[in-house]
DNA sequence: GAGTTTGAAACT
DNA sequence: CAGTTTCAAACTC
């Protein structure tokens, strides 16, 4: 039995027929009649208002509404940093940019929801680099493997990041501009149970995108789910958990069971922790981060996490047995650390060392959307001179200070950190500058090295509200 | 590569 | 809202 195309959706079976081939006059007939004028809800991470739009955003709609795709010239007229991203990323992943179906509402198109990285699922990260070409040439970040759903539904990740199935290994694929009146209802359809659905699942706070991790004097960002996992069996400690993949703690929003997700359990320690003072991969990777995060991640953003993986073992070879997400965890740890003086860590004990992962907002990246144009000797080649750098300014410095303490009003300036967030009385710092993996001289935002404050709000946000047995009480450090 | 496990999404 | 089913990714062998 043949039904019309799209009527057996979801589609039972109907995979023999072309993908390609639906006519896009009738497609999806079961498919309630939507509010069309339901707009996606990309301003959940503080889009403008449609009304707001300029004519621009307007004009940009109507050339997307006929091509697709959205105009890689499209000046923003606000720019923030996912939208920089956007910007920065080549022609060849804007073009697999696509707006949602608004028939009414103008298109956001600088949205982060539309960036193509996917950073709305951390599935389609972990695969990311896997479909680049081998010449190294930025492809789509992903390519779905669906089946049943049409690749209309959350489950696929094309659909779910806002792009077009383009080279999937997908079956009876309608998230395509042929299809674009069945996608165009799917997406309404899944407005519809969930005006979120299209929203980053990763927020770097409870309420939104932050421009800083600093944002207002306010302490460091915690990225958090937006939703928050639902695990029962992977302890949070496996990519089926999202949080996880995402490389971000588990928070209060989650319902998982047995969480191991949270700063101080020492399963999640275990998974990292290891001998990463010379690993390359792992300076790449937090090279990377830092980058991208001085370009400008949305936290949620692109946590990408691991669909770079395959394109880290390229590079790398097999350091280790999931260099990504190791790697993520490490930088998300040697952030920390670089960012936190010196004598603050002294007097905090190993794994308590409270909320580490509400220290650094560094697990937001672990793939900069530069990271097609900025190749790792790049980087390599200017951490080499950041650490050149960093040396003469430390020593310039260390001058300095021993000059006025000979002077003889220095009486001890011990927690005292240079402009690189190097403590320029350790020792320690000042020789092994990749001490704690990759360092304190990454090319890290400009943001100073900041003194975390445990009054702070990301540590008073116990990320992990569950009382869990390594854990104690779940306490935060106190700093008195 | 096939089969299993897992958890989000979809459905009831 | 809770329970169940479906789905595709992650994982294992």
């Amino acid at each position: 039995m043949e039904k019309i195309e799209g009527g057996d959706f979801p589609p039972k079976k109907a995979q023999s027929e072309p993908a390609a081939t639906a006519a896009s006059a009738h497609v999806v007939t079961d498919y309630p009649a939507k509010k069309l004028a339901r707009q996606l809800d990309f301003a959940g991470f503080g889009g403008a208002a449609a009304a707001d739009l300029p004519e621009q955003a307007k004009q940009v709609q109507q050339q997307v509404m006929k091509s697709g795709q959205l105009p890689v010239s499209m000046k923003p007229t606000q720019m923030t940093r996912p939208q920089l991203q956007t910007q920065a990323l080549p022609q060849s992943q804007q073009q697999h940019i696509l707006l949602m179906p608004m028939q009414q509402t103008p298109v956001q198109p600088t949205h982060p929801s539309i960036r193509p990285v996917k950073p709305e699922s951390p599935k389609a990260r972990s695969r990311q680099s896997a479909n680049e070409a081998k010449d190294g040439t930025p492809k789509k970040p992903k390519q779905c493997n669906c089946k049943h759903s049409r690749c209309l539904k959350l489950y696929c990740e094309c659909f779910a990041s806002g792009i077009y199935c383009d080279g999937c290994n997908c079956a009876n694929c309608h998230n395509n501009v042929e299809n674009e009146p069945a996608r165009r209802e799917a997406v309404e359809a899944t407005l519809e149970r969930n005006p979120h659905a299209f929203r980053p699942k990763i927020a770097s706070s409870p309420h939104g995108v932050r421009e800083n991790r600093e944002e207002a004097g306010d302490g460091l960002v915690l990225p958090k789910h937006n939703k928050g996992c639902h695990c029962k069996k992977s302890g949070c400690l496996k990519k089926y958990c999202e949080c996880f993949q995402a490389n971000i703690l588990c928070s209060e929003n989650c319902k998982c069971m047995d969480c191991k997700n949270f700063e101080g359990s020492q399963e999640r320690q275990a998974l990292f922790h290891g001998d990463h003072a010379n690993n390359m991969a792992y300076l790449q990777q937090a090279a990377n981060a830092a980058i991208t995060g001085a370009i400008g991640s949305s936290g949620y953003g692109s946590p990408p996490v691991n669909k770079k993986r395959k394109a880290h073992e390229l590079f790398f070879g097999s350091m280790i047995k999931d260099p990504v997400y190791r790697l993520g965890q490490l930088q998300q740890e040697s952030q920390i650390k670089a960012s936190v003086s010196p004598s603050s860590l002294s007097s905090i004990p190993g794994p308590r060392f409270g909320n580490a992962a509400a220290l650094g907002p560094s697990k937001f990246t672990y793939r900069s959307l530069l990271a097609d144009l900025i190749h790792p000797h790049d980087i390599k080649e200017l951490c080499s001179v950041l650490v050149d750098y960093a040396w003469e300014a430390g020593k310039m410095l260390a001058e300095t200070k021993c000059s006025s303490m000979v002077r003889g009003a220095d009486s001890g300036s011990q927690n005292e950190v240079n402009g690189n967030g190097i403590a320029m009385t350790d020792s320690r710092n000042q020789h092994e500058p990749f001490r704690n993996g990759v360092a304190n001289t990454v090319p890290t935002p400009p943001p100073p090295p900041q003194k975390v404050e445990p009054g702070t709000t990301a540590f008073n946000n116990n990320p992990c509200p569950k009382v869990h047995p390594s854990d104690g009480n779940g306490d935060v450090i106190s700093k008195s």
